[in-house]
RNA sequence: CGGGGUGUGGCGCAGUUGGCUUAGCGCACUUGCAUGGGGUGCAAGGGGUCGUCCGUUCGAGUCGGAUCACCCCGACCA
């Protein structure tokens, strides 16, 4: 068991707290909602640029970047978008500072004022669509799918390390069609990447859906998103998709010349993940001695810890243990050898199951001689001995079954956290007594869904695709449904 | 914005019917020796004026008031 750390039964948002800590991922910042996120967590988040920017790539997207400041009267031309942003928002009003005249340090100059104020951006739909006017004339310029890496900020009241935080990190896609069918096809297949990069490189299972028209994003048509359930039962929203109709482009005025010859509204998409994820990570996978890290998103794959008495036993180790690095990463493994002499070999053991390393190598002594590492994997905390010859290649594997058996686990998990309720009282006992997904009928209708919201603080995440037809009754109001819907509490 | 709580070396805390006074302890840090297959032991060191301001008092980390900051629980949200 790991020092100075809370057990999830304990107390789980302290359990979490203590993860991030001793991870070594990021700490609050002295700036009021603001994370700094530390060098290993950034690598990790690197990790999941990298993967992400990839398969937006062969989707046919290309990177660009829009302005950080959005001025005020953007947000008006879309009227539930502001509505959606505008209890958020960080406002900049003046530009320039000024020594106090009594002294007392650096005030705003009264006489900078903006005329108009900006917005630091909470999303990007408005100054994207405003530059995408001038972009766009005919069919022949679309469609056009870009995608930006950019940091958002939204004022939120409060706020937790990678899940909610004032400013966070993201991709946001923007996409410009010229038909609604190829919108929405846009729309899906970018839920699709999602959901096939969490599940197969953060190791989270996940449910696709789209959500209730109250859950739905600040000025779309439709919200599709992925949503994953986290081991306190509590789901969280891992990524979005939204159609977004026409709303943007007839709020910035964006038409094109069809091959008609006729002016048409421009349809759009965007989609998103954000920081998010990493907070995700660290939930679905990691235990009471840390983090757990599946090997696809793991900065570090492999480390090597030499174990010594004097100098020449560590020369010994050292010559062997760079052979085996070197295998290892002619197979594209990242590894580490951790020769660092001022911790000992106990004190490392604990600091790389804290960072979530997938895979341990030990070599002493002992295991010099007979031609062997003690091989320990984090995921199920065994270790075994294994012989230097071939060993590359295990390792290699192993990191594959590591990868495979976290998302087991966690699909397990949700298996067996995921349950179905056909009543209220029922519901409720679920939502207290074991929380997780709960699957249930509902009449369809915003007031029951803001009713059942307002009564049980659960949310319907969404309305699974392909989700089975089924008859039955409205858990509140008992009104017919054709269907069950997907409840749970959420972060 | 409502409810609760906390501010004491880098971190985590103890100390409060005001005076035993040189403000302690654990971790971390420095040095030395030993140790080395799961956060190693021993010893010696360095570092704080108790969030800030005002007040009560012969005397305040300790009491009162104000103020600031942060944390937790709600409302808002990726």
């Amino acid at each position: 068991m790991a020092k100075n750390s809370t057990t999830r039964e304990e107390n789980y948002s302290q359990w979490y707290n203590d993860i991030v800590k001793n991870a070594d991922l990021a700490e609050n910042s002295s700036v009021r909602g603001c994370m700094v996120i530390k060098p290993y967590g950034y690598a990790i988040w690197e990790k999941v640029q990298s993967a992400l920017d990839k398969m937006f790539k062969d989707t046919g997207h290309v990177n660009a970047y829009f302005p950080l400041f959005i001025p005020k009267s953007f947000f008006s031309r879309e009227a539930s978008h502001v509505e959606g942003f505008a209890k958020e928002c960080a406002v900049v009003t003046h530009y320039r500072l000024k020594n106090a005249e009594d002294g007392s340090g650096v005030v705003v100059d009264p006489e900078a004022k903006l005329e108009e104020e900006l917005i630091v951006r909470p999303t990007s739909e408005t100054i994207i669509w405003n530059t995408y006017k001038n972009w766009i004339q005919s069919y022949r310029d679309l469609p056009i799918l870009c995608n930006q890496w950019a940091n958002v900020v939204r004022w939120e009241m409060r706020t937790r390390l990678f899940l909610r935080t004032a400013e966070f990190l993201w991709q946001e896609g923007h996409t410009a069609h010229a038909t609604r069918e190829e919108a929405v096809e846009e729309t899906e297949r970018m839920l699709h990447v999602y959901a096939d990069f969490v599940e197969n490189f953060m190791a989270i299972p996940v449910v696709k859906g789209v959500k209730s028209p109250n859950e739905r994003f600040a000025g779309a048509l439709d919200t599709y998103c992925i949503e994953a359930l986290m081991q306190d039962g509590k789901a969280l929203q891992a990524g979005t998709s939204h159609f977004l109709g026409q709303n943007f482009a007839k709020a910035f005025d964006v038409k094109f010349l069809n091959k008609d010859n006729q002016l048409e509204y421009v349809w759009a998409t965007s989609w998103g993940v954000s920081t998010r994820l990493i907070g995700a990570l660290i939930m679905t996978h990691s235990d009471d001695n840390g983090l757990v890290l599946p090997p696809k998103l793991a900065p570090t794959q492999v480390v090597i810890i030499p174990i010594y008495k004097n100098e020449e036993q560590r020369q010994a180790i050292a010559e062997k243990a760079a052979g085996l690095a070197a295998e290892l990463k002619a197979l594209n493994i990242t590894v580490k050898f951790d020769d660092d002499d001022t911790k000992r070999s106990g004190w490392k053991f604990n600091e790389y199951e804290q960072k979530g390393v997938p895979v341990r190598i030990a070599i002493g002594p002992r295991d010099l001689e007979n031609n062997q590492a003690e091989v320990a994997r984090r995921d199920t905390l065994t270790k075994e001995s294994v012989s230097f010859d071939g060993i590359a290649a295990y390792i290699q594997k192993l990191l594959d079954e590591i990868q495979n058996n976290l998302f087991q686990k966690a699909l397990s998990f949700r298996d067996t956290h995921t349950y179905k309720a056909d009543t209220w009282e029922e519901f409720i006992d679920l939502l207290d007594n074991k929380p997780g997904f709960v699957y249930a009928h509902w009449d369809g209708t915003q007031e029951t869904e803001e009713k059942i919201k307002e009564l049980s603080k659960a949310t319907i995440r969404c309305i699974p695709f392909n989700n089975p037809k089924e008859e039955g009754k409205c858990i509140l109001t008992g009104k017919p449904s054709s269907q069950r819907v997907l409840f749970a509490r959420s972060y």
